[in-house]
DNA sequence: TCCTTGTTTAGATGTCTGTCTAACCTTCAG
DNA sequence: CTGAAGGTTAGACAGACATCTAAACAAGGA
């Protein structure tokens, strides 16, 4: 629905399927939860320790941030999907989900038909 | 530098190398620039056109937004270095940077180095 | 030149978010 | 059972962000 009744031609035809308003917001709840350097460096850090996993105790010492921080950015990156935890004894151990991260992965790419076919 | 100096063994060790402050600095700026959902559907509007390229007086028709809250996003995603524009007689064409998109698609499934090697 | 249309900029406002401190829950060792 | 250490929850606060209205800027046509 343009606003354009004129035949003015002032845009290219949509080639695509563009996302829903809802597909858009349920990928910005995602998206969210990485768009931070403090979960960006604790993803790669979980993903970076043999396993796959890593204990919170060792996670909160690599920042200048207090436990509560840190946890609050787990809590994020676990309510989003993007991490799993699992207590085991003393320790909770978190682990990356890697499909919701390649979901991710495609939808950027997806994003972009512009294949070689100009 | 693990808070643990006994040899608690609460820690499996570090396989890879996870993102510098600095690298997830700059990642988290284009991932803000993403991680809305109005953002992430001008992404793939434009996208989606014939080209790679669509003005904005078409974009604006597809949401119940002002002009300015458009233009504002727009203007995210352009000093993101997301889209890139040009404007031509009356109207500005926006298009996007299919580099950057593969880039931070690449960052995502490389942050989980937990290949079939486990 | 003046007017109309497309687009951006400036400023204001309500909401969301990252961080902290304090308090609480869980597990293990005496 | 009691104490200590790991980790989370609750509440508060400052800064950032999405949105709007009003105004300004740019290009084309009468």
């Amino acid at each position: 629905m343009s606003k354009h009744v004129l035949p003015l031609l002032c845009c290219s035809p949509q080639t695509g399927e563009p996302l829903s308003a809802e597909e858009a917001a349920e990928l910005a709840r995602v998206f969210k939860a990485i768009a931070d350097p403090v979960r960006l460096r604790l993803l790669s850090l979980i993903a970076s320790h043999a396993g796959g996993e890593a204990c919170v105790c060792d996670l909160t010492g690599a920042f200048a941030l207090t436990g509560p921080t840190i946890s609050h950015h787990l809590k994020v990156l676990r309510e989003a999907g993007l991490v799993d935890s699992e207590r085991r004894g003393t320790w909770i151990y978190y682990r990356v989900q890697p499909d919701l991260l390649a979901q991710l992965s495609a939808a950027l790419v997806r994003d972009t038909p512009v294949k070689a076919s100009a």
